[in-house]
DNA sequence: CTGAAAGCGCTAACAG
DNA sequence: CTGTTAGCGCTTTCAG
């Protein structure tokens, strides 16, 4: 890597000569802006980052807190601020959390010493349990702006980016409800995330509107995702009149799905089933599983408008709350 | 942010004399110690992250490049790396190729300009499949070390993770044989790959091995992830005497088997499939899908050890190779 | 048109 | 024990 120290001895004039020329500076000759162009060219020099971040206080960087990076739809957000960023002319500094709070405080902190200009968030599944919010609010004091995505804290005075997941939920309810599904199994694995409140509120909204209250919704709560498969098929055996299965996260209607398979309901005949996710799900299930889809890669670029925006405008006050569309895709397992 | 001139303001004393205080310094009496760290912790004084870098010539900075976070593959092994040098206290600055050389190029210039100390990277398929490999050796002239894990150029002198491929699908077609399987469908989405590459020497290599060639191999090429589903059941229908797959990527093994359940192949009895993978697949497949099992999350911790190691010692001779095991897990659908 | 100098925040050699 | 100074690489004001 060379300097322009280098760069101006090697043509006897001063760096600061060197500096003007390679932006094109209206005070330096042509002559002299051919000739340091063409040896900066040579030697392949590029400004260092490092320097210019100092310089000038900001390091086009974004920190990224991510609760889990092998749930898709995490890893498609982050698919969706990466690229987003790199079109800005941003770079993504990732840290994830693992759904720990201790975790998510040490990356705020960590990442606040100048390193990034901004955060760009989901919260961590223990944070949202313990309702925690002043590491949010100290990052918030010194200036650095935080945009928070899926799941927010409502509390916190900041941008947001979310989907309207009351209504999705709602939605998707409706449906089985108007297929004539009497009896609807809520399949609920995020019970202490906001998002998850928002999605169980959702489904119950639309059974209790349905007439002389004829329609039933069984809320399994899972806390441990890798109890899920055993639980669902706790519940196939114990209420075999299921006729309708609403997940509200990513994993569930899959294994839904496979389990209703496994015990010979007739799909989607006998049995509905409708679950969150975005497309990818679609390669493991037949038939193809009926969702909510969250283009959670709009959602990811959104985050990063907002952030950048907030940044570059340095206009703390005023916070906006972004929701981005989703989707219902019926395909194979609804009516 | 406050800053160690402010703090020396407040304090009455130069700006050497609190860094000096603030890293403990045998040179300042215990009293002023004392009197910079309490205000330092009082003021929550943390120092600018970018001015050490400068100073130090260091950034503590991994950048990776990964091809396609959208697969499981890799975002397992992002987790092992953000894991690990968390551990060791480097940050990551990731970006994603999308598989395009020009992206991947892009990447690497960029973080080349004193944004990282190092890369980890997994190269592009369009990369791998146009062997272009100069990208890599300006990087590397720069005295900027590269670690690349999963897929490798064997031309570039640098550290790198594999696991061994070719043994990995020798042993994984070597069972289907001992299974006594005789028509064995090989399902390849990777052919640019250099693992793919190996990965189907390792399969031919087993089937050649068998007693007067009697067991076939019946290659499917496949180039669009998207038509997978659709050439698997071509295959399916052409030859409806299958009686063993193999998938040497992520997907195609569970789209092999839901195909095959819904051709009513009788799994693992008149069929066995068996796929790569690492564990998450188990949430989507009854029945449970057998796999080569390729502990991602170490490859990416070992890929991070190596770089570290690189950048620590500034020893840029004697490349090293390690190799990550894998393991076979047998589950239900083979004998 | 070109150069000297200050400053971003920090460390460290050297002087006092 | 404390302070002054130079320097990491860059931009920019001001002087020439």
């Amino acid at each position: 890597m060379i300097t322009l120290k280098e760069l101006a001895e090697k043509l006897n004039v001063s760096i600061s000569t060197v500096s003007k020329a390679l932006n094109g500076s209206s005070e330096i000759s042509e002559k002299t802006i051919k000739r340091v162009k063409e040896l900066a060219e040579m030697y392949n020099y590029k400004p260092n980052k490092v320097a210019l971040s100092l310089k000038n206080n900001q390091t086009k960087t974004i920190g990224v807190i991510i609760p889990n990076i092998l749930n898709h739809f995490f890893a498609k957000v982050l698919y969706g601020i990466e690229k987003e960023s790199a079109k800005m002319g941003y770079s993504i500094i990732t840290c994830l959390s693992n759904e720990s709070y201790n975790k998510e405080l040490d990356s705020l902190q960590l990442l606040a010493d100048g390193s990034v200009d901004g955060f760009i968030m989901s919260i961590a599944e223990e944070t949202q349990r313990e309702k925690k919010t002043d590491h949010f609010n100290r990052i918030l004091n010194q200036k650095i702006p935080i945009v928070m995505f899926d799941r927010v804290a409502d509390e916190v005075e900041c941008d947001k980016v979310v989907i309207d997941d009351f209504d999705a939920a709602y939605k998707a309810t409706k449906q089985l409800v108007n297929e004539g599904r009497k009896r609807i199994m809520l399949v609920n694995c995020l019970e202490d995330l906001s998002v998850g409140k928002l999605r169980v509120k959702g489904c119950f909204q639309a059974i209790n509107e349905t007439e002389n209250f004829s329609n039933e919704l069984i809320e399994l709560k899972v806390s441990n995702i890798d109890d899920i498969e055993k639980e669902i098929e706790k519940m196939m055996k114990k209420y075999n009149d299921l006729d309708g299965i609403i997940s509200i996260d990513n994993i569930s209607g899959v294994v839904a799905l496979n389990s209703a398979k496994k015990h010979n309901f007739s799909i989607p005949k006998a049995l509905s089933v409708i679950g969150f996710s975005d497309d990818n799900v679609l390669h493991y299930t037949t038939p193809k599983l009926s969702t909510i889809t969250q283009h959670s890669d709009d959602i990811g670029a959104k985050a990063v408008q907002l952030l950048i925006k907030r940044i570059e405008t340095k206009e703390y006050l005023k916070n906006e709350t972004k929701t981005v569309n989703y989707s219902i895709n019926l395909r194979e397992t609804t009516l």
